[in-house]
DNA sequence: TGAATTGCCTACCGATCGTTCGGTAACGTT
DNA sequence: AACGTTACCGAACGATCGGTAGGCAATTCA
């Protein structure tokens, strides 16, 4: 079968596959807010209702659980927001794309686990070069955009590493500050965070 | 005596107060690091070469301590950003300054503790306030050179309170992607860091 | 010179941490 | 009816957590 998906076992049943996912959804979202240290075991079983030791039949360890939350962000950010955008051929529209996205993302998907990565300082050291590298290719595909628009002749006069870090983490930096209450709709917000950033780098002229 | 600055005891040795000094700005520099649930008392006593019960005799519990830190931080940013650029009367050289000053800040000061105010939830209610006060008063001076350019018909049609924190964010994040390896000088990252933002929110004409 | 105070130590506490063990009720298959 | 698997539980493990009691050398103050 060699199933990727496993994890202590095989499981099979509809509604065990069901708890399975509630188990590393619920997870992600107590370690978005308190942190993977900060989020116990205790905490995560209290918490979908069941013991610590129940647990453990859906994980191997909080480590690797960890690892596996972060993948599955990772297929996320994948499939919801590069793949979709890679291949548009104009470098401003595909900018434009990966920011929107990846905004949309955020609120739609459980994509907000991009917040986890700062988290991957607790995986063992190959897990984290997985991680890291993923992040570097995101950043990557941003920076390529940038050099394209800069050959073109569209940009100010600014340095392509350091950009791309700036745009990336006003991105990220939306789940920190974002409150369901603060009356932003969702489409303005994304609107906003991408014109703020294309402002930001086009020359004036 | 009335002291604010005491902790346990009154510190009174030049040697006394600089190793409490070293004890918080190392603790500072760890949970920057690793975050507060993921330092433990015994990573700090063993970083400053000390017992976990001679950490003590310089703090009165892990929580005050964090208190302490960010108050310490929270005083950083008020002498060294706020007050200097608070009363320049130009919006706009304003905001540059805020901006510069910060990110200077990042890297001359241990103002780097910018850092650890996501750390507030650790702390007590009260305490919190303190904290989301600060935050708050530091958001609005940003929001209120926003408003007087806005005036001025010198903004895009930008949203000032999403903006506003997506200016902050670019300055935060500075301290999540930043390392020393990367071959940049600080003068011209405080440079970029300025005129991205400054671009961004600027009518193009 | 004696008495305090400072700055740290050794030794330990109860609580909580992540994790494991043995067991079991419910269920599908044969 | 017997068996195997799934999805859990109660109880406990060793390790580590934040924190404390009491002592002791060095320094400072009277």
């Amino acid at each position: 079968m060699m199933s990727t998906t496993s994890t202590t076992n095989s499981m099979a049943t509809p509604e065990g596959r069901a708890r399975n996912e509630e188990v590393f959804r619920t997870a992600a979202e107590l370690m978005v807010q308190r942190g993977y240290a900060g989020t116990s075991m205790g905490d995560l079983a209290r918490a979908v209702g069941m013991t610590k030791a129940g647990l453990y039949h859906h994980i191997s360890s909080k480590q690797d659980m960890l690892f596996r939350i972060l993948l599955h962000a990772m297929e996320g950010l994948e499939r919801e927001v590069i793949e979709p955008a890679k291949h548009l051929a104009d470098p401003e529209e595909r900018l434009r794309e990966l920011i929107r996205l990846h905004v949309r993302g955020l609120f739609d998907h459980g994509l907000e686990f991009t917040l986890l990565f700062p988290e991957r300082r607790h995986l063992e050291l190959a897990q984290q070069e997985v991680v890291a590298r993923q992040i570097e290719n995101y950043l990557g595909l941003i920076r390529e955009a940038l050099h394209e628009l800069a050959d073109a002749g569209k940009l100010r006069d600014v340095d392509i590493r350091i950009t791309a870090s700036h745009i990336l983490h006003t991105i990220t930096g939306i789940a920190r500050w974002y409150t369901k209450d603060s009356g932003l709709t969702i489409p303005h917000l994304v609107e906003q965070t991408v014109s703020f950033n294309l402002s930001a780098i086009f020359k004036s002229s």
